[in-house]
This record gives C-alpha cells, sequence and structure tokens, in this order.
DNA sequence: CGCATGTACTTGCCCCGTCAAGCAACTACT
DNA sequence: AGTAGTTGCTTGACGGGGCAAGTACATGCG
C-alpha cells in the first residue's frame, strides 16, 4: 500500500458525493426518526435505544458501561439518561452483585410496556426514511462495511 | 405495494444488523473526524464545514440561511457559528445587497488559509475512517440512496 | 496487611444546536 | 401610502452530551 500518498489525494467525484450525501444522512436522519417517536409516542430516541438494549439483555439489565457502549455514548452520558429513564419509573439502578463499584440498570415492567408501545412507531420510521430507500441493495456487505467503519474509529489517527 | 402492513413487520435480519451498525456510524463517525480535525487542526468540525462550504461558493460568500441549509443546521445554529468565525476572523459579515434584511457570511483571506491548513487532516481522517472501508462498493448506487434518504426526511409522517 | 494503582460510576463545567420569541425589512392588498 | 402578513436573521432559555475531576470500590505488590 502507497500510504501517505494516496491519503492526501482529493477524493473523486464519486466518493466526494458519497461523504457528503452521508454527511447529511447522518445530521438528518437521527433527528426525523427522533421526531417521528417523539411526536407519535412521546419517547426520544435517546431514551428509546437504552430501553430497546435493556429489554434484549439477559434479566432485562446490564451494567452501565455496557449499556453506554451499546448507546453508542459516553458512561457519562449514560448515568444522565438513566437518571431520566429512573425518575419517569421505566429503569431501576441496582447495585451490581459481583463487583461493589458497578450498578445494573434494569427495564421496569413499566419500562417494557413504554417500550412496545414506542416500538411500532420506531419500526414504522425507520422503514420510511432508511429502510425503503435501500430495497434493491446487497445490505449485508453494507453492514460489513459500516462495521469495519465503526471498529475503525476506536483508533485515532 | 401493501403499504401499512408492510410498515409493521418486523425488519428482516439484514436490516435490523444494517439499521444498528448504521446507527454506531452516525454517531461514531462524526466525532472520530471531529477529533482527528481538532486535534491535528485545531478546527472542529462544525467550523470546518461552513468554511468548506464557503470556499466553493461564488464569491466565497452565502446568504446565512443557505450556508445553513447546506451545513443541516438551523438558521439560529448557523447565527452562532457565524459569530464564532467572525470573531477568530475567518469570516465576515457583509449586509445583502438586493435584500435588507438579509446578510452574507463571507469568507475571509484568513479564513481560507485557515481552511487550506485544515483540508489534509479533514481528507486523511474521511478516507481513513471512511472511505477506505468502501473499496469495492458502487459509491454512486450508495450515493443516490442517500439522497433518498436525506429528501424524504423532510416530510415527516 | 497497607499502600499504590486501576476501574465504575457520578458530577461540574462547558460547547453545541434546537425551539420560540423578537426585530427589522420586504411584499401584497386596499 | 398604510397596514397586514411574511421572511431573514438574532437572541434567550433550554436540553443533550462530552471531557475532566472526584468518589467509592477493587486489585496487585511490597
Amino acid at each position: 500500500m502507497p500510504s501517505d500518498q494516496q491519503s492526501s489525494q482529493p477524493l473523486t467525484a464519486s466518493e466526494e458525493a458519497f461523504v457528503r450525501e452521508l454527511s447529511r444522512v447522518m445530521l438528518a436522519l437521527p433527528r426525523a426518526v427522533d421526531a417521528d417517536i417523539v411526536r407519535e409516542a412521546g419517547l426520544p430516541l435517546s431514551e428509546y435505544t437504552p430501553l430497546m438494549h435493556l429489554s434484549e439483555a439477559p434479566g432485562r439489565a446490564m451494567r452501565m458501561s455496557e449499556l453506554a457502549a451499546a448507546c453508542n455514548i459516553t458512561l457519562s452520558g449514560m448515568t444522565r439518561v438513566v437518571t431520566r429513564l429512573e425518575k419517569q419509573g421505566w429503569v431501576e439502578r441496582t447495585k451490581c452483585a459481583e463487583d461493589g463499584r458497578g450498578w445494573n440498570a434494569a427495564l421496569t415492567d413499566a419500562g417494557l410496556t413504554r417500550l412496545e408501545q414506542a416500538w411500532p412507531e420506531f419500526l414504522a420510521s425507520v422503514r420510511r426514511h432508511l429502510v425503503d430507500h435501500f430495497k434493491g441493495q446487497d445490505l449485508n456487505q453494507l453492514t460489513v462495511a459500516l462495521r469495519h467503519v465503526a471498529t475503525s474509529e476506536n483508533q485515532p489517527g
């Protein structure tokens, strides 16, 4: 690989267009989906996402740090989200048995109900805004590429 | 198309994986690129982007609302960004000749220089984090899909 | 055992961007 | 021309999330 030489070449027209369109989507899509589920289900994406992950976890509970990682926000951000969720009664904090420093965020029955109410609108919104536009495409191939993107970002360059 | 029936079907496994991986990328990628150019060039993405658009505009100037639209943020958000840029001397506000209510944000020479300093790192970062992972893919097809996503988001549903 | 180092979470401070409201200037209608 | 309504931008209040520092517990090493 002719390393550095190559990274200072401008992007091709196709690459450029791709980058710009993706930038646009990265800003607009979350806002659109968030607006939909806030309007239709009264639950912002920032709260929907952790509820979803919790509902899939064994025992409907996860350590704070796991949950933060799953939702791709920092632990400190997750502290605040869980505080909000706890106030509304969707989640409870329980001390972690194996590690005195750790806490589990556990989904309550009320939280699960709330999630189930919001789920159809979330699904519809994601279909409408995103999935439907990728009909003829090889999603698996795309997903692999995205996975590489997501993992490469951990080591800054 | 069997419309509504379909939108309440759960996603297929491929769709689900795609949505989740994209969500991850949408959060992580901007942070990664931002961190890179802040570290290497001292310019956050939120300021790089408007400078870039201005540099490409005729006369290196754009109306506030155009610039906001180009950067996919609200006009009020752009007011604040431009205020920051102005303080640093990269941009000047000039009254719009044709419309007394309007203002142009104009890139200064210093701003252009600043942008040119940051550009290589931006380019390298975008290549490293994003473009390089899409080597064998049909970017044009992808870009078209993304464009549909971006435009569909304007009409909420 | 006792101290140094490391890890899990929380909190304070701050940046960024949104929304709603306000102001100025343009447009249309009479 | 005068007034009503609209548009372009700014401002105030606010929420979300990041980073760095603080706290509480855990672990390793003398």
